[in-house]
DNA sequence: TTGATATCATTTGCATACGAATGAATTTGC
DNA sequence: GCAAATTCATTCGTATGCAAATGATATCAA
């Protein structure tokens, strides 16, 4: 049988009755789901706030670039969590400021590289350490402790 | 030593997860944002397998006017995290579905106030154990005890 | 009362994000 | 060595997500 939706009303009832304050509600803000985008999103309104002209997407591209050097398209999708069709959109916007530059793989034929440019290697490098400043800013509210412990956990579930 | 600041939180995670750290480098999969993005990809993955023919967004409309019934779009939006255009949407294509129904305030002409039907509350109904069981699903790389300190830490991010 | 502000909703433009379909090139399996 | 399966990249369609501009209405304040 259907329950109706519950109103506060209905709970501070079941209060006065010295029931289970809503044992079967279901509470969205509760629910990690919600929880994990509300976090998200205010990451990225950080994120900014430091680094106007750059979305993290493109920004994780160009570490990653950064860090490894020259790799295909689809390869650097797959280390920075991106399926193809997105990564191609990202990398076409970093093209198209000259932050990186394609070529073609002179073996296998399917493949295109993606390398960072000159500009785009001055560019990450000035970043950077505004990366640190945003990732210090998103734990502000957890202490020291309590953000290792929030890390430890939260790359569990990624 | 021109050094760059370096995270406490970095250090910690690489030592959590058995890698050197790294004095001078720069691994975007240390930063809280990169991993943030990804547990969210992750659920929205979960989510998607359980509940094809809604999003979590959709969902969290749904779920949100069953709790608190009839109220206006933009109050929604700011219920359920979303600005006045991307609440917009979400609103359009649940009425192009017959899950909620849009009717004018009587006495602020401004307001546009948003209900669930009698199809969208069957809807929400029959999907909030589902909801549960991706909740669980979600945190199931953590124990009850991690769970409970991750969900603890992400409301105080959020 | 009226002029300045604020709020609600809409629209446009841009940037992820992903499923599905497609075509080209490569690798596998027999 | 060749057909089948796989991989790489692209394109299309749909759905958030947000900034900025706009118009309509409501509230505030002098």
């Amino acid at each position: 049988m259907g329950r109706p939706a519950m109103s506060g009303e209905d709970n501070l009832l079941r209060l006065v009755e010295g029931e289970e304050p809503d044992e079967n509600g279901y509470h969205l803000q509760d629910q990690v789901g919600f929880i994990l985008r509300k976090a998200h999103q205010r990451h990225v309104a950080i994120f900014a706030s430091h680094i106007a002209d750059l979305t993290p997407p493109q920004f994780a591209a160009l570490a990653k670039l950064y860090d490894i050097g020259e790799t295909s398209q689809n390869q650097l999708g797959a280390l920075i969590a991106m399926d193809a069709a997105t990564v191609k959109g990202v990398i076409d916007r970093l093209k198209a400021r000259g932050l990186v530059e394609l070529s073609k793989h002179e073996v296998d034929k399917r493949r295109l590289l993606v390398n960072l440019t000159a500009e785009g290697r001055e560019a990450i490098e000035r970043l950077i350490p505004l990366a640190r400043t945003i990732t210090e800013e998103t734990l502000a509210p957890l202490t020291a402790k309590e953000a290792a412990t929030f890390l430890r956990l939260l790359a569990k579930l990624a």
